[in-house]
DNA sequence: ACTTGCATGTAAGTCGTTACATGATTGT
DNA sequence: ACAATCATGTAACGACTTACATGCAAGT
């Protein structure tokens, strides 16, 4: 047994459990839902998900069943009593404060090494991909808000709502980027001009 | 020789290779200089610094030198002309788009099987975090603006600069995560009393 | 005398990635 | 027949972290 390990981040075991606790789910169909559901703020590989499910099995959180489905042996994963209480626990934890842990704060950092015209350039590059991304949440969280307006019952499911409010925490957070590197562009460029 | 390995993150090496442009460091030096620096974003522990440094002096972006000070021997790490050469052209490439890979967000997209108001007493509690390192922050920022108003020819260096503007966007972002979980907090109460 | 800071290092574990490997089923 | 998607898995590596270990030097 070891004495260490604090558990630091260990986002995954926890999304693991969580979308179990929609439904049993197969390590594809995990990898699935974690790609159109968390996708945006995190998403694992599968090759990351697969010993992942191993551990979780080994300390009796999730219980594997092998199934026969159109032929074919299928493992399905469901989370166990013990998984849930230990997920519901963590649930009502103290949310910790994290660091903005940006590769793009990295490069700001050293940004004196760069041209100042190189450096509008990477901006102008950066801003595209964030507007991509922003654009791709907008519109997804579009789709989603009219689905529910056809549905009431979906619209007061508290399960729907609070994973609409992370979306709508991510089309905010890429506004904020757009708008933060926006000024940072227009402020390069004063400097530049006389 | 590997045909795998793609580089993803490796924000260590760039900011050791950067801040040894500055001068030449100890390990322990690279430590200080880190939290004092880069610190508010990505600080690492002296037991990851130590390897890394190995690293680049083993591959040549980084010199060694063993020097007496003090009647104690010190190890002494300063960056080569390739590691330069190397951290130049890192520089001046693309700006990486990240994911806001954030534990907060597990935590809220799992929300609904958080009561709410244990919810409240959470975001409160995140709030309170938010604002101390948000003050801090803000306290560094001034007592560097007020150093630069004194000293015109620091204010004018281009690489106090962009140290400042990363700490500006610091400042900023800890602003909108008050104000997002504020008014996340504010729609909660407002669900809750009828 | 004692604590704090300077200084360097290793061992073990965690969390994750990319790339590789394999194969069965379904739709065109 | 062939491609796409369903499905599961491993090997090697990467980038860290915590905890432990050690010891000298400077200030109080």
């Amino acid at each position: 047994m070891s004495t260490r390990s604090k558990r630091r981040s260990i986002m995954q075991d926890k999304i693991i459990l969580g979308l179990l606790l929609d439904g049993d789910k197969s390590s594809y169909d995990l990898k699935k839902s974690m790609e159109t559901s968390t996708g945006f703020f995190y998403n694992s590989s599968q090759g990351s998900i697969q010993p992942a499910l191993k551990k979780l099995v080994q300390n009796g959180h999730v219980h594997l069943t092998e199934v026969r489905q159109g032929g074919r042996n299928k493992k399905v994963y469901s989370i166990t009593e013990e998984g849930e209480k230990e997920f519901l626990s963590w649930a009502s934890e103290p949310i910790a404060l994290d660091k903005p842990r940006d590769p793009a704060l990295v490069k700001m950092f050293f940004f004196n090494y760069v041209e100042d015209s190189r450096k509008l350039e990477l901006i102008e590059t950066y801003l595209n991909e964030i507007e991509t991304v922003r654009s791709t949440l907008k519109m997804f969280q579009q789709m989603n808000r009219e689905q529910l307006g056809k549905n009431q019952e979906l619209l007061n499911n508290p399960r729907v709502r609070s994973r609409l409010d992370t979306l709508d925490f991510g089309s905010d957070y890429y506004d904020f980027l757009k708008a933060w590197y926006g000024k940072y562009a227009q402020k390069i460029i004063e400097e530049l001009g006389p």
